[in-house]
DNA sequence: GGGCACACGTGAGGC
DNA sequence: TGCCTCACGTGTGCC
């Protein structure tokens, strides 16, 4: 219940606290300039500090919206000498643009998503039907499709290679994509002929799954993404 | 000069005027309810009048950024229930996000800018060095290099191909990338050999340079891009 | 009850 | 002059 022309008379108006905050838009004026704490001894009582915590804290969350503010204006081109809400709009604009160029980019490329995950297919299951032992007779070449999603990091590439070799798989065909500190592949992987005689599918299938997971999936121990805000893209290619 | 207090005798405290704002968060509390307008009598003076027009004002510039601070938390998932600087926050990192995300993309692709350009380029012009009849006596093959970048329409296509033919030209190699209303292409273009020893290459690079001008610079008179948010994205494939 | 987040009206500078 | 934008302190609801 106070007056701001009452305190008026009292608050100094030399110092400028605005000097003080230096993410704020240099379009703000230098008003209501005073020394906060700096108030009459008639002041003191209780009431008064309360309002005055009251007014400081207020202070600090308009400086903390602001301080954004201002972080957004940089970020945004020719966002100089608008006001808030024009600049808000445009942040607005930005971002949808923005979204809609990610979206549509995912649409026809390969992009990692922020969901860990792990598929196996069998490629050539639809050709080969029936019992499995009977469609190997049939067609010895197996071809299984491999993807996965998760964090990327330096030694993915040789666990993965190490993987695939492990289980006697070759990669026909790898397109690998790194994007913004997540990495997706997928891979056409062939078993050998003579190794595909031998080999249980389903079994196979599981022993896949299960080293995949381990390299994706795993407890992130490696924080790399942490370490390192540096982000890696690969175009589509062939990967031996 | 007035205390709020001393309003607050007078101003019905019954209608709620936040109900009218349907973009306000609704972590929004329902305070100084009041119906704007309705003043004591004794205040309908010049300076009264001058006042409220000033807080009305003043509360339709507050409604405007409220309005984009909301459909900012509509574009943001998960920012529900955040607190202004926490949603701008969220804000700033998602812009930068996006920002780093696009822009890892356009260093490996094709992707369009923002600016209108055409570029012609002799590629194999530095193993054929000297005068230009010499040159072709060594190698009559001739390659040019063409790039453009420019708003995207539906018959951008058809004229690209009507004016490559129409120089003689046939298309060895095509990148087009369409991105967010823009296109950017570049060309491999190539000169038979029966048609190399009868032309002037400088007026041939000029003749394509004019041509791609007209379809990449002309003065917009389709106006495609208004009339159609629709965006196409290609990935670098062949062009016939 | 203290802290926090919000909307509000106001004074002041700029055009 | 009049209108716009901004920072400010305050009243108030919610936890």
């Amino acid at each position: 219940m106070m007056d701001n022309s009452f305190y008026s008379e009292y608050w100094p108006q030399t110092t400028d606290l605005n000097q003080d905050s230096p993410f704020l838009h240099p379009q703000v004026p230098n008003i209501n300039s005073f020394q906060l704490h700096n108030y009459p001894e008639s002041f003191q009582g209780e009431t008064a500090s309360a309002s005055r915590s009251h007014s400081e804290a207020e202070k600090r969350r308009r400086d903390r919206i602001n301080a954004q503010l201002s972080t957004l204006r940089k970020l945004i081109p020719t966002s100089e000498k608008m006001d808030k809400a024009a600049l808000l709009g445009s942040v607005v604009d930005h971002v949808k643009d923005l979204k809609g160029k990610t979206t549509e980019i995912s649409k026809v490329l390969n992009t990692p998503t922020d969901i860990d995950e792990v598929t196996i297919e069998h490629l050539n299951e639809e050709e080969n039907k029936g019992s499995a032992s009977e469609s190997k007779r049939k067609d010895n070449s197996v071809i299984l499709k491999a993807s996965f999603c998760c964090d990327d990091r330096p030694e993915l590439f040789s666990e993965l290679q190490r993987a695939i070799k492990s289980l006697k798989l070759t990669v026909a065909e790898a397109d690998i994509t790194s994007l913004g500190g997540r990495i997706k592949g997928i891979f056409l992987l062939c078993l050998s002929e003579n190794s595909a005689k031998d080999v249980c599918m389903h079994s196979l299938k599981q022993s896949l799954r299960v080293v995949l997971c381990g390299i994706a999936i795993s407890p992130s121990t490696s924080n790399y993404r942490i370490k390192s805000k540096r982000q890696r893209f690969f175009l589509p290619a062939q990967f031996s």
